[in-house]
RNA sequence: UCCUCAGUAGCUCAAUGGUAGAGCAUCCGGCUGUUAACCGGAGGGUUGCAGGUUCGAGUCCUGCCUGAGGAGCCA
């Protein structure tokens, strides 16, 4: 039996097998807590109603020992989950030697002994609840676009240029003729897919070679992207809007016991309806200006400024219309005004900063020709990019979504790094 | 690359320049409903490394190493 499969078998003789989560013990009764990856079940084992050799048994069990446990399931409130087995009889596959215990202890501990041990900690009911919620939100992502007439198309990891600066791209040696990257980002692959299959979405891991520190930041994450032919930026907004939205509804209709163990607020959750608050660059920067920081118009967002943002509204919310200057070659300006382009930001409440970026693409050629001379890249490797201006060219656009930053953001999270199983940032490749 | 902070028992942390300690974990004992159980006892230390100041350094100084938070950077 599965253990989140408990009340169904109430009554019933099941075996579970697992490991020892935690062993209480008071006089002649005891109180092994085994899990089995579903969930955690309280077992009782009574001195007077076993033989001897099996409560001995028991009581000897060390921490993340594994076992295999028979006994009758009941409804018992005052046991946590409120499911309980009376224990009738145990194998132990392996006992772990006292010598060496188990190290997470259910007390404290530091960042780093557990980042030490991430390949253990993956065991513990936190780490455990975000890593079901982040495949919660893998789930819910792919059944919106596979609902809403996307076809997954995914794209290379290994890239021949870059689709942003050279400085963030981890090179590797590709046999012995040539460079190439891991790839930051799949979008430039996408446009090409969407002029063959209309809406299509790459879904995979990227990397980013920048010697970034904070909370926010991993070098290898996960990014969903959509583009889509025929689309202008209000149609990449909806789609952001609608898909976060339909994100964290999943969350909150599939994952309401793994949110209880984060003790997330999910009153903030449910907050997140359409629509979305917009606002413009120009609009951001006079209202950060107004809140002290020095901020002025042309240049990016901090951390801090996105945290600011944020203060002012109790759900997502976007940002549009940047400067052309801070942003990438191929957005395209707004026709009324071509010192901004066509992009949009969707940052999450609660200081959690940017979830999503995209926008409308450039779709003429001779425009595309002059951003690539102007950000001095090599035009021989956007050859087949260019082609795409060339052969039937439409407005399209599309943008991506950080898983990490996402699920840290529903979790309530204060840093990425525990938002997948065995993160990669600058100073740890290790477990 | 820069700034700030930290490094003492397996873990989390104390210790005015003057005898290195507590809680948890481990081991032994007690308890028939525990909820990170509780109660009693035991073992457990090259205070990150290398120098320096001092009668005396975990504590002060210099350098280095490791980690954390942040900045820059970040479609």
């Amino acid at each position: 039996m599965a253990i989140s499969d408990a009340a169904r078998h109430v009554g019933q003789r099941v075996r579970i097998a697992g490991w020892l989560y935690n062993l209480r013990e008071s006089g002649k009764i005891l109180f092994p807590l085994v899990r089995d990856g579903t969930g955690i079940m309280q077992c009782v084992a009574v001195k007077s109603a076993l033989p001897e050799e099996v409560f001995e048994t028991v009581r000897d069990l060390t921490q993340e020992s594994s076992i295999i446990v028979t006994g009758v399931v009941r409804a018992e409130p005052r046991a946590p989950g409120g499911y309980e087995l009376e224990l009738d009889g145990i194998e132990v596959i392996q006992r772990v030697p006292e010598s060496d215990p188990y190290p997470i202890t259910p007390k404290e501990h530091g960042i780093e002994f557990l980042m030490d041990r991430r390949h253990l900690w993956l065991r513990s009911r936190r780490q455990h609840a975000i890593l079901r919620i982040r495949h919660e939100v893998v789930r819910a992502v792919r059944d919106y676009f596979d609902s809403h007439g996307f076809t997954l198309v995914d794209t290379p990891i290994f890239t021949p240029s870059a689709c942003e600066g050279t400085t963030t791209l981890f090179e590797v040696n590709y046999f012995d003729h040539d460079k190439v990257y891991l790839t930051q980002s799949g979008q430039l692959y996408n446009e090409a897919t969407a002029m063959a299959f209309g809406k299509v979405y790459c879904f995979g891991p990227t990397f980013r070679a920048e010697r970034s520190k904070t909370r926010r930041h991993l070098t290898e994450f996960w990014m969903v992207e959509p583009e889509m032919a025929y689309a202008t930026l209000d149609d990449v907004k909806q789609v952001a809007e609608e898909l976060v939205c339909y994100v964290v509804a999943r969350v909150l209709e599939n994952r309401r016991a793994e949110l209880a163990v984060l003790e997330r607020d999910v009153s903030k959750l449910e907050n997140v309806k359409p629509p979305f608050p917009q606002i413009s660059y120009d609009e951001a920067v006079r209202r950060l200006q107004a809140k002290g920081s020095s901020i002025q118009w042309g240049t990016d967002f901090g951390g801090t400024d996105e945290t600011l943002l944020s203060e002012d509204f109790d759900r997502p919310f976007m940002v549009d219309r940047f400067p052309a200057a801070v942003k990438a070659f191929y957005m395209q300006p707004d026709p009324e005004r071509p010192e901004v382009v066509l992009g949009v930001d969707v940052l999450a409440p609660e200081g959690y900063g940017e979830i999503i970026g995209g926008g409308q693409r450039i779709d003429d050629l001779e425009l595309l020709l002059r951003r690539i001379e102007e950000h001095k890249l090599p035009r021989e490797a956007f050859e087949w990019y260019i082609d795409l201006r060339k052969y039937g060219t439409v407005p399209h656009g599309g943008f991506g979504m950080g898983i990490e930053r996402c699920v840290a953001w529903i979790c309530g999270l204060d840093h990425v790094r525990e938002t997948i199983a065995f993160p990669r940032m600058l100073y740890r490749t290790r477990p």
